[in-house]
Order: C-alpha cells, then structure tokens, then sequence
RNA sequence: GAGGGUGUAGCUCAGUUGGCAGAGCACAGGGUUGUGGCCCCUGUGGUCAGGGGUUCGAGUCCCCUCACUCUCCCCA
C-alpha cells in the first residue's frame, strides 16, 4: 500500500463538517472586520523566504521543503503566508490603489519537522495582514479578529500573550545591555543559546532549558529599554485591548522566530499544547515589505493553526454531524429508472438528494436513509408506480403521504419550511 | 537532530506458564413477501507491522528493520 507522507494527514469525510465550519467561520469573521480574501500560489521562490523571513532563523535554516525545478531555478513550498502576501502586494503595487489595505488567506503550510502532537509538516493556517497602516489601533484591531476567529470558532482555555520587541534601533541598544548581562554567565548557557549569543541573543529569554529560564528571570527586559514612541505605541495598544475587552498578558520574554517583528508581538497560547506550540502568532513589521521591493509602509499581521485550533474544540458538537434532505428508495427494477428521474429532479430543484442502486429491500433503503439522516423519504415500488404516485415519509414524525409523481418536487418544497 | 512508548479485523482493544485467532463497534443479510433508530440471530472481514532466530509448536521469547505516536529544541 501506498501511505502518506510522514507529518502529513487527510481530512476524512466525517471529518469535513467540522474542519468546513472552522474554515467558513474563520473567513467570516476576517470578513466582519474589513479584510478581503486574497489567494497566492504555495510555492515561491526559495529567495522571498530567505529574504522575507531571515537566513538565520530555524525555518530557512532547516526546514523547508527546497527544490529545483527543471530549469535549475529553487523553489520552496511555503512554510508561512506573510512573505507571499506581501509578494503580491508589492507585485500587483496594491497599495497604489488602497493605501491601507487588509488582506487574508487561508490554506497549507510547509514545515519539514518533526511531527508531533499539534504539528505538523503540512497544516493550514488562517493568515490575516494589514498593511500601510502604524496606528496602535490597527495593531490592537488586528488582536482582537485572531481573538474573535477563536471565540467564533468556540474553542476555549487560550491567552493572548503580547510583548514589544522595539524598533531596530531600540532592539540594537538593548542587545548591547543584554550581552553585557548574559557575559557572566556564558558558561551556564545552554549550548543553543551559547552559539546564539552573539548573533542573536534575545532568543536566550525564550529558552525553555530549566538553567537559561533561572538566568532568563534576572535578565534586563526590553519593555525598559524601549524609546518613547515605542513605549507609548505599546501603551496606546494595551490601552485599546482594555477598550475591547480583549484578556491579555504582558508576556516580557517572549521572542518570536521569525526575524521580521517591529515593536508588537503576540501568541495565542492553549493551556493544553503550552507555550511551546502556540495556537497563533503575529506581530508588526515596519521593514518587510520595503524589503521584499515595496513601498516603506509597516504593517501587522498574525496566523492562526487550524488543526490546532481544532484541538480546543469538542468532538460531538450536533452542528457537524451529516444529513441531506430527502433519500429516495426505489423498490424493485421496475421502479429504479423512476427513481433515477425524481432524483436529478429533485438535486435539479436545489434539494440535497441521495439513493442507492445496490440497495434493494424497503427495509434496508430505509437504514441507509436513517444512516444519512435524510429527515424525509420518497418511496417508489410497483404499487405507486401503477398509480403513478409515490409515497412520502417523514422520518422524524414517520408520518407517511402519497403524492403524484408530478408533484414531488412541489410538495418537498412547500413542506421546506 | 536526541530520548521514550506502541504495532492483533475498517475502528477501539483483549489474548493467561509458548498449545485451534477473539470481543465490542462498524458493515451485510435475516427475524417482518413494502417501513428506519432499540432488541435478537447469522454472516463478511486477519501476511497478529515486515524479516530472521529459538522451539515439536511463536500473536506470546530473542535479534534486526519499518511504521505510528509522545517528549525535548523550534514553530501554527
């Protein structure tokens, strides 16, 4: 037998409802807050990651999926949406023709690691960017749509967590009082941490080794060391949180992957899958897209994991269990090319409409109906047939009509509503 | 990349000191010649992950391989 790919997973039909639902309520709501859907291809070239997301961090490092074409050009599949989107509006100069524009998609990612609980190699996020705007009211706009996506959604036991990484000019001044503070205790330092030091020292705060954590509690925060505009954007962002009710945390160590964040940074946690494995993440980049050849606009976006998302959900929730409306039961072979007819009627008329041909006695058509929670049953057999009529159950009342064949369609109508 | 755990029916899992391959659910048929869900009966379904070894005999003991899964690093 031929399997899947290791880290990647099917969504099986009587997963669909529910994963449908997550989807649909998650564009809806993006929808609610003024972000259009907008679909760029999974796969780029390997240089807009490299550029976009930064050389050194762990996902150029090792783990996307690089190949070359048959040309010799390198291609990557995406391992996150941002550098995509923002491809796109510089390429098609969107901000040109709406300065602030607000833009989300939804779809796979591409992560070569090791799979475990809650991830994956491939999985979907919901991402959503605005672009072309610095106000600390975009930023806290854009928190509270990854916060609604998830009440929407009903999942529950998550946190926002938010923290200020500084403008580069701030984050270059604390860097320096950060190393002087982390110099004594070199040796200490994990080995990860140790080869960072100099490159990139901020990820020693985030270090969840138990000794780095100790050393970590001690170390000076950049919330101290920010400037006066990024200490006042943070607190104009805390500030609107609070106006929309929005339960946060200030979350001083937190440091995210990707080398792009300006000033705000956020996760969503799950009590249950724990800092590690963030349901969400986002954050402002005021440099990213002049980098990627557009104009020198900041911007804020963040994505959501649908699987994991779908981890805080209950399983046997009734909104996704199946049903179609009407299951038609052909008794005996008279009947069947009958009931072939009435059913591309019925589908014809907009009504979900099912049957099966290899399915012969009343009794077992009627299983099936039930199994597909049809709520109402046409039945034809020889009796009918002659009289040209069918007879009509309604399988939650078993309440049982005869209709003229000609009026099916009229009377599953008319008893719609 | 490092370290644990688990592999038996489509699914969830029993399987005793080594002695005929099992249950529940699901699926199909019947109990009812044309009336579902509950109940009862019957049936279909197995390379016991794969390979090798020990043994009269291996699902069970030993070795190897593979797969899945969880933890750590890191991310969604």
């Amino acid at each position: 037998m031929i399997t899947l790919i290791k880290g990647f997973h099917d969504i099986l039909p009587d997963d669909s409802p529910r994963w449908e639902f997550i989807v649909r309520t998650a564009a809806e709501t993006l929808r609610r807050f003024g972000f259009r859907e907008m679909t760029p291809p999974i796969m780029e070239r390997t240089e807009l990651f490299e550029r976009g997301i930064g050389e050194l961090t762990d996902i150029v490092e090792k783990e996307m999926y690089t190949f070359e074409d048959r040309n010799g050009e390198s291609l990557t599949l995406r391992p996150e949406a941002t550098a995509g989107m923002l491809r796109a509006v510089a390429e098609h100069s969107l901000l040109r023709k709406e300065p602030v524009l607000k833009v989300f998609t939804i779809g796979p990612m591409f992560r070569r690691e090791r799979p475990s609980k809650g991830r994956f190699r491939q999985f979907f996020q919901v991402d959503a960017e605005v672009v072309g705007d610095d106000s600390p009211f975009t930023d806290a706009e854009v928190i509270a749509a990854a916060h609604a996506i998830m009440t929407n959604i009903g999942a529950t036991g998550l946190m926002m967590e938010i923290n200020s990484v500084g403008c580069p000019e701030c984050r270059a001044r604390y860097r320096v009082v950060l190393q002087d503070f982390l110099r004594a205790y070199l040796t200490e330092l994990c080995d990860d941490c140790r080869r960072r030091y100099e490159r990139n020292p901020l990820r020693a705060l985030d270090c969840k080794v138990a000794r780095c954590e100790e050393i970590a509690r001690d170390a000076p925060l950049i919330l101290d060391h920010l400037d006066e505009s990024c200490r006042s954007h943070f607190q104009a962002v805390q500030d609107a949180l609070r106006m929309l009710g929005i339960p946060y945390r200030i979350e001083p160590r937190m440091v995210r992957g990707l080398d792009y964040y300006t000033r705000t940074a956020f996760e969503i946690v799950h009590e249950e899958l724990g800092r590690s494995k963030a349901v969400g993440g986002g954050g402002r980049y005021d440099s990213l897209l002049k980098e990627l050849g557009g104009p020198d606009v900041g911007g804020i976006g963040f994505a959501i994991g649908l699987e994991r998302l779908s981890m805080g959900l209950s399983d046997d929730d009734p909104r996704f269990t199946r049903s179609i409306d009407v299951y038609v039961a052909a008794l005996g072979d008279r009947a069947q090319p009958e009931a072939f007819r009435i059913l591309d009627l019925l589908r014809k008329a907009g009504i979900a409409a099912d049957t099966r041909y290899s399915t012969k006695s009343l009794k077992a058509h009627l299983k099936v109906a039930d199994r597909f929670r049809a709520t109402r049953v046409v039945m034809l057999g020889d009796n009918e047939l002659e009289r040209n009529e069918a007879t009509i159950r309604d399988m939650n009342t078993k309440e049982q009509f005869t209709v003229r064949i000609e009026n099916i369609v009229a009377f599953l109508q008319g008893a719609e509503s």
